[in-house]
DNA sequence: CTGCATGCAAACCTTTTGCAAGACT
DNA sequence: AGTCTTGCAAAAGGTTTGCATGCAG
């Protein structure tokens, strides 16, 4: 019942974590969904191949890979909580408020302003996952 | 019963939008709270001078305001909105992901970052609000 | 006077949790 | 066998909404 595709199912595996079959399929769908998704994006995706695993599984899954920091976390709108998987590369998201698309750019646009959040405050910042909000090129034009 | 001192007062009644006192008494403390607060915060400071404003009336005030664009909205951690008024002048946030402290950091600091994602993906950056996760100095010296 | 705003309570939505039954190792 | 995980349903928390009443303009 196990498939190994998975790179978290290793990771798991290594760390001594039960396996179940619910968490394989939960992971083959968030492999397969790729960038930032919710939970009800998993859920959804899971009940093609499994319509009987429940949305508090799903939850609870999330959040095993966040304690194992596999993943990451975000709120870019209102009332959902986004997940991404972490190997997917240092990168951030420029969030378009006016039609909700998600560009990504990578981590070394943000090495200037790391480097000076450290020097003026010793700010740490965490360089994996950031949103910023602003308006995309065709809404721009649009307007 | 309207009170004259709130720049939002004045700004509504110029777009001919009716001035209630639950707005007044909200206006002010918004501004009297300054930065990110919930809906909540403004509940618990309106208590003082009104029991009797309901918290159904802050968050249609905040939306009010949200569709005039006199405020931002912001998620910075799960479950809660936070709001903040857009005269607040341009700054952002270091959040300790660790302590929970806030820092506000100067605009400028932003601007190189900016530039490059106008020229780059033609991204216009709101710079009014944004926060950045991480590790305050004091977080890091304690590891 | 008329229409918009308010209060209350119920509805909503996402996320979390308690508990008994079931599965992994 | 023993412990961890699941499903279900209920709870929780923040936010929104329907409806009758009340007030601003």
């Amino acid at each position: 019942m196990v498939n190994e595709r998975s790179s978290l199912i290793d990771e798991l595996k290594s760390r001594g974590i039960r396996i179940t079959p619910q968490r394989v399929i939960i992971f083959d769908a968030i492999e397969t969904l790729e960038g930032h998704i919710t939970a009800e994006d998993i859920y959804r995706e899971v009940e093609q191949n499994n319509p009987y695993i429940s949305l508090a599984t799903v939850y609870r899954t999330l959040e095993l890979l966040l304690d194992l920091k596999l993943i990451n976390q975000t709120n870019l709108g209102r009332g959902h909580t986004y997940y991404a998987l972490k190997d997917h590369g240092a990168h951030h998201h420029l969030v378009c408020t006016n039609c909700g698309r998600i560009q990504e750019f990578d981590d070394i646009l943000f090495e200037p302003l790391r480097q000076n959040l450290q020097q003026k405050f010793g700010f740490h910042a965490n360089t994996e996952h950031m949103s910023i909000f602003g308006t995309c090129q065709d809404c721009q034009d649009e307007s």
